[in-house]
DNA sequence: ACTAGTATTCAACGCTCGTTGAATTTAGCG
DNA sequence: CGCTAAATTCAACGAGCGTTGAATACTAGT
């Protein structure tokens, strides 16, 4: 069976995303990304308008899809609980294992995006602006969520915590490598099912403590 | 009284570390340094090696100062509870106090640094080496406190939940305002007191929740 | 005042950057 | 085939990049 070559657009748009997640936008070129793609420069701009452009359509192309299984995982779970309600831990667990399952189950596919999402976020330039359009629909989706699970909280403190949970998620996602030297080999940056095994128990817990004061 | 000039060396690092955090390595120029910092553009290169130097002049300026205090405050909690053991919630206050306070109390000074760690931290092309390099010693010594904290816990779940920590108290330094768009301005990336009050509470149970079980 | 060393300025190097317009090839369709 | 529109190539633009070497100004110590 041949093999059909993706069409340039896409090609375009893999290839920028490959490399501004390893070195932000400001780090790469268009003539790099166009000879990653193996095509010729000036095909970037006959695709996108500017680099910034070219930028723009890497985050969009799979940021709804994103967001669909998110609020599909949230619903699931409200679902499941129409009497009772549902547990921190689940409502954590619908924030983040529908993109650590991707992650884990295509890695090729999903790192380099989750990369640049991690890198923005820590941004002090785009985090603000490009994380909150993005995610921020979602996110008041989810903390409405809590707020009911957790309905003795501070107005302040959920907030709070989600950033808590923010940080710790994208820090996952940027894959440095660095908790394989700090652990000595124990853990690995890319194991990803160890994260997703402790991260709803661990965020769950200090949403608890915070929240419930 | 009249103002005294600083010297050029360090209004170069100001201006570098300044850039630096807000647009990474690449995104600044040298040319934009040394006009930030009103300076001919070959005065870099008598002061500096290279750009990349210059890049580890701006880290290694702060860092070593860092470590000690946070080496201080670990002592101190450990002189404190010299018959028992610390609890959870004072050793990782140990390890983010001290910064949070700088980053309070001399807002203007540390806030560009701090910013510049958050980035790379998440940077998946620095972020497993640099960190390791200037943090690492000083991470495995509270990692090792934290285990005789917690002497239950299984050899990988330390060191992901420290993982979880870092990305929290990182996202906090970069400081983007994400939270404040979703909060609606209920809270403030500036306000560190606002964290200082509540990462180690959240933290210390995320810990015991999964370093217990 | 002379000197030695430090600090700073000036001009320039080769190279890469983002972007563009015009020419050319390709593909779909009557 | 012949026409049209989409896709791709080619060559180049002005600007900015990191970096360097030589010339100049400043500052101590004698």
């Amino acid at each position: 069976m041949a093999h059909t070559r993706q069409p340039t657009r896409e090609r375009i748009l893999d290839a920028a995303e490959a490399l501004f997640a390893q070195r932000g936008f400001e780090g790469v070129s268009v003539r790099q990304i166009m000879s990653q793609a193996d095509a010729d420069v000036s095909l970037a701009y006959y695709h996108f308008k500017s680099k910034r452009d070219l930028f723009d359509q890497v985050m969009l192309r799979k940021v709804e899809y994103l967001n669909e299984i998110r609020l599909q995982a949230l619903e699931e779970v409200e679902e499941r609980h129409r009497d009772d309600e549902p547990s921190v831990e689940e409502i954590i667990g619908a924030f983040t294992r529908p993109l650590l399952q991707l992650l884990a189950d295509d890695h090729e596919k999903w790192s380099h995006y989750f990369q640049l999402i991690a890198q923005i976020n820590n941004s002090p330039e785009m985090g603000g602006e490009l994380m909150s359009r993005y995610f921020d629909p979602l996110v008041s989706r989810f903390i409405d969520a809590l707020k009911k699970a957790l309905p003795d909280s501070g107005p302040a403190d959920l907030y709070w915590s989600y950033h808590f949970l923010s940080g710790a998620l994208t820090l996952t996602f940027a894959e440095t490598g660095r908790i394989d030297n700090l652990s000595g080999g124990v853990c690995k940056s890319t194991d990803i099912a160890a994260v997703d095994e402790r991260m709803p128990e661990f965020l769950a817990a200090g949403f608890r403590a915070l929240c419930s004061r």
